[in-house]
RNA sequence: GGUUCCGUAGCUCAGUUGGAUAGAGCAACAGCCUUCUAAGCUGUGGGUCUUGGGUUCGAAUCCCAACGGAAUCACCA
């Protein structure tokens, strides 16, 4: 049982033993805040009408009947109306035994739900970028709470390998390309495609140039240019299944995918299910067909079909095409029903950018009014916010993307700078200087990240994201070595420190046993509310409590035996618990750094 | 214009369902390594929580309005 209910319901006893049944009010119970004294506070407003008496005088009563009748209850205090409990130093050492004890410390036991979450989802047309790398990290880390919940989670991408934008590349690449591969070119594949994505697009805009000059509208010249006609041709070509053009979108996807694999596996993150749009964008069709018969759509004289949400504050949407082929939300209706049907699933997350709130409202909306409600209303769209550079917002045209296996490389590069001057590789092997640099240096893009709010835009200046001092990734895993390190030596000392502990506490130390309980409760709370950013929180407030606690107190100088023996496996839980949440966070920690 | 979201210290961000005197980090300044890793620790300064109403014992948090910013409203995905 975790300690609020414990508390919970013993005042509950407490209050009615003093002023009678209590019905449904809510007890207020919440954790002392540092400057005051005691370990919990109950709230005793809500409580005034019930005792009719100040709210001292109420918060006197309980807490004098509290420290006589709960035997965990040593004391208490009340400032206003707010009753501070303090519990025995024995309770907090047996709460700190049971933590140790637990191996699955943090883990929810299983909820029986079956949680589909997509992310990544990228265009095969150009490489990953900031953007991208946003989306991952946030996707795999809330994969990995959900789990921690109790969820069976998948891991699901879905692969936008077919439209416009590939035509795009391809086109270019057959037009310029003389032949090029990532083998010929020593380049990463989707950097190899992107390139020619960039190509295209110069080529177009030369021409659309020449035709304004010509005498050509914007608008027009845009739709006659000649490279827009040949890609739009090859899509044709592409749906019509051509031979010539279908092998040769394979053989560019097929870049693109060794060139993610590479980027993916060196984010860490990973897919149970990897769906392709090449084989799911005519799904749908069929639950159009069912909307026109429920009379949820309408077809226009175009022969297009379309469902009318201005009644609902939104537009017209189109859903299938005056020539029947599908839209995006179409085939989005269609994935959403398939994967229902087939996973079982009880919810799903869908982690894409806000740009897409609006097409999100508009699914559910429609689910909705199909009949579906209970998928629909099990439907989240984990939405996040841009990421912006301090020049402002990331435009591809103007070249001011981060590519990510750029800023990655940059990132493990600085980290191993930074260590060699700090003089922390001094005899490392290369091996675990490339380990340990890559360690931090990820472990600072993520936290960085990470600790951000989702929803939120955020700014990514580089300069600040390889600080490794402070709120960072590297903090948190240096006080995680530090740990290790004194672990070590004890091994090496021959210092046994499994037994029971028999020692008093300081205050410190109870106060880190305070600080290690609450860890299920932000893993829970960040799973309620898919944030990384609260374990992210949780997770530093623990490593910067530890560390006054380090600085003040020696651990292996300590000669008092039952004491260091105390303080040894203190500090083994902070590193466990370190270790646990930050793995929440997709986030290694070295055990030297 | 419609919809959704954001606005907290110079900068980047926390602030769990409304609770006590609004917190961190960075930057600035002042200290602490013959002592388990100084990527650390301690201290100082820095705020009309955009503004104005409302709800109540109590509001950064909930409601309304205004102002400022972002995204979106394609027969693109």
């Amino acid at each position: 049982m975790n300690i609020e209910t414990f508390l919970s319901e013993a005042v509950r006893r407490a209050a009615e033993a003093l002023y009678g049944p209590l019905d449904g009010e809510q007890l207020q119970i919440q954790k002392t805040r540092r400057e005051f004294e005691g370990d919990y506070t109950l709230v005793v407003f809500p409580l005034l009408r019930r005792s009719r008496k100040s709210p001292e005088a109420t918060a006197a009563e309980i807490g004098g009947y509290m420290t006589a009748n709960v035997p965990e209850i040593k004391a208490f205090n009340v400032v206003k109306g707010f009753l501070n409990l303090s519990f025995d130093a024995s309770f907090w050492a047996a709460r700190f035994a049971g933590i140790a004890a637990d191996e699955r410390f943090g883990e929810a036991a299983p909820t029986g739900r079956t949680v589909m979450i997509e992310y990544s989802s990228p265009n095969t047309n150009k490489p990953l970028h900031l953007g991208h790398i946003r989306n991952n990290l946030l996707g795999y880390s809330v994969a990995r709470i959900l789990a921690a919940n109790g969820h069976r989670v998948i891991k699901a991408n879905l692969v936008n390998d077919r439209g416009i934008h590939i035509c795009k590349s391809m086109l270019a690449w057959k037009l310029y390309g003389n032949g090029e591969t990532p083998a010929s070119s020593g380049m990463k594949g989707d950097h190899l495609v992107g390139k020619y994505y960039v190509e295209f697009d110069k080529h177009y805009k030369a021409q659309i140039k020449e035709l304004v000059a010509q005498g050509l509208s914007e608008e027009e010249a845009k739709k006659q240019a000649p490279v827009m006609l040949q890609a739009q041709e090859m899509l044709r070509k592409w749906e019509a299944k051509d031979p010539e053009v279908y092998a040769l979108w394979e053989t560019m996807n097929g870049w693109v995918y060794e060139g993610f694999d590479v980027t993916y596996k060196a984010l860490g993150v990973d897919f149970d299910k990897v769906y392709y749009e090449s084989q799911t964008y005519l799904l749908g069709k069929s639950l159009v067909e069912e909307g026109l018969a429920k009379g949820v759509f309408y077809r226009r004289d175009d022969n297009s079909v379309w469902i009318d949400l201005t009644a609902d504050g939104l537009d017209e949407k189109l859903l299938l095409r005056g020539d029947g082929t599908s839209v995006y939300m179409t085939q989005d209706l269609g994935t959403a029903f398939r994967r229902f049907e087939e996973n079982k699933l009880d919810d799903m997350i869908y982690v894409v950018g806000n740009e897409q709130n609006y097409h999100f409202q508009v699914l559910k909306l429609i689910l909705k009014k199909l009949g579906y409600a209970d998928w629909s209303d099990h439907i989240t769209h984990l939405s996040y916010g841009m990421v912006e550079l301090p020049e402002g917002k990331m435009k591809s045209r103007e070249g001011t993307v981060v590519d990510a296996d750029d800023l990655i490389a940059d990132m493990v590069g600085t980290a191993r700078e930074m260590s060699v001057e700090l003089g922390k590789l001094d005899g490392c092997s290369d091996e675990e200087a490339d380990a340990v640099s890559t360690t931090v240096g990820l472990g600072a893009l993520k936290y960085f990240i990470l600790k951000v709010d989702p929803k939120k835009t955020m700014l990514f200046d580089p300069r600040e994201s390889i600080d490794f001092n402070g709120n960072t990734g590297p903090f948190i895993q240096y006080t995680h070595a530090r740990i290790r390190s004194v672990l070590r030596k004890a091994a090496e000392a021959g210092v046994d420190f499994g037994g029971a502990v028999q020692a008093e506490w300081l205050p410190e130390e109870i106060a880190l046993v305070k600080m290690l309980a609450d860890y299920p409760a932000a893993v829970k709370a960040a799973g309620d509310n898919f944030a990384p950013s609260v374990i992210g929180a949780y997770v530093y407030e623990l490593a910067k409590q530890f560390n006054g606690y380090y600085h003040d107190h020696s651990i292996l100088k300590e000669e008092n035996a039952a004491v260091r023996c105390l303080r040894l496996q203190l500090a083994a839980q902070v590193a466990r618990v370190i270790r646990r949440g930050m793995a929440l966070l997709g986030i290694d920690v070295p055990e030297r750094m």
